[in-house]
DNA sequence: CAAAGTTAATAAACGCTGTTTAGTATACAA
DNA sequence: TTGTATACTAAACAGCGTTTATTAACTTTG
């Protein structure tokens, strides 16, 4: 008997269908304006057909937050073939902001608004997609303390150290709190922080 | 004739107590629910009446996002009487970090949020309290590298790197997104880094 | 003092939001 | 063919920020 998987299939198909459109919509205009009933608008549903398929907006959300963590992934898979550690820090780094630049909406809804952590704390479940990408960043900071390229100090503290730095330039950036810099200054201040931070890490 | 100025004294005492509940409000319950509606309802008026003293809510959250900084102000006058200036430094660092766990909602309105930056972009206003907020910590470091007591480096890019630094660590934590560290090992990890941190930018 | 003018306050509505409920078709199984 | 399970939705609920029209009170003027 197919139909069992035939429906199966399709359940997937219009979960899929709403996520793409909550994807474009958000992506397009940002949280604010990917509402419900837009969502169900944009795919020609009711907005209680949503909820057939995603338990509430957050779990949506979620969904799209993972979708984010993939494309960051997918940028850092680059850095497999970079033998330095140190080096491979300062891509990480690169990446990292340059993902936060292209796609500010995304990075907001990664790193900054509550609704995906929400939805976690509702299934109980761990943030993995937060997790695997800090366990990147401490294999990297770990490999580069081994071989001597960063001064000695504990890696949970250079790791979160790191990161707390990079996502503070980003989410300042995002959330609009460099006024006081001009944006053609913010153009050479922010690559000379990247650069002076890494020398501060950087042995010798 | 001291009608009119009783009339003034009336419009911002109304003021103030719409403002004050809004900052008890937002305080305890935090954004979401400090409603204009709901303040309205603590106040005993209508909502509409709370439209004939703040232009909207943004203009509201910004208010308290102003009595935020004014906290964070008056807690930082005890750097003054610190003469090193590594010291003052550190204390800053320390009092920016001890405000952002104390009152996390603030924190949040102040450094996050966006609806206060949303009312300054209708007035065309700057940010004279993120700039005030800012400066004080530049001419921080300005002394530090001065008094050779900091690594030589660009004063702008020190004071943007040390407080992207303390704001994603602020943020990160506040926002949800340090789940990878059991509470108990951030309470060592987190003053860790910045202990770290100011060694890193101390010279010697 | 009464009439006119000004101001403060609000009830009700508008157009949104996320979410739930009850009901209707449709597709499948017996 | 009949009965049941499934997919879907219209309508409603309860909230939101905000605006408009109206009332009530107070102040000024003739």
């Amino acid at each position: 008997m197919g139909i069992s998987e035939r429906k199966e299939r399709e359940k997937q198909e219009m979960k899929d269908l709403i996520f793409q459109a909550a994807m474009d919509l958000f992506i397009e205009d940002g949280y604010e304006k990917a509402s419900i009933r837009k969502i169900a608008d944009r795919i020609e549903y009711s907005p209680a057909t949503i909820y057939l398929y995603f338990k509430d907006k957050d779990e949506i959300f979620h969904a799209v937050h993972e979708k984010g963590f993939e494309l960051l992934f997918a940028r850092m898979e680059t850095l497999a073939v970079i033998e330095n550690p140190f080096q491979r820090l300062q891509k990480l780094g690169e990446i990292y902001l340059k993902f936060a630049y292209d796609h500010p909406e995304l990075y907001d809804l990664m790193f900054i608004m509550r609704a995906p952590m929400e939805a976690l704390k509702q299934e109980n479940e761990d943030w993995n997609c937060g997790f695997k990408a800090h366990n990147g960043l401490r294999e990297i900071v770990r490999a580069c303390i081994g071989q001597g390229d960063m001064k000695t100090m504990d890696v949970d503290v250079a790791a979160l150290s790191i990161w707390s730095f990079a996502h503070g330039l980003a989410s300042l950036a995002i959330r609009n709190r460099l006024k006081m810099y001009p944006p053609d200054q913010l153009d050479t201040l922010i690559p000379d922080s990247i650069e002076n931070m890494l020398r501060l890490f950087r042995k010798e």
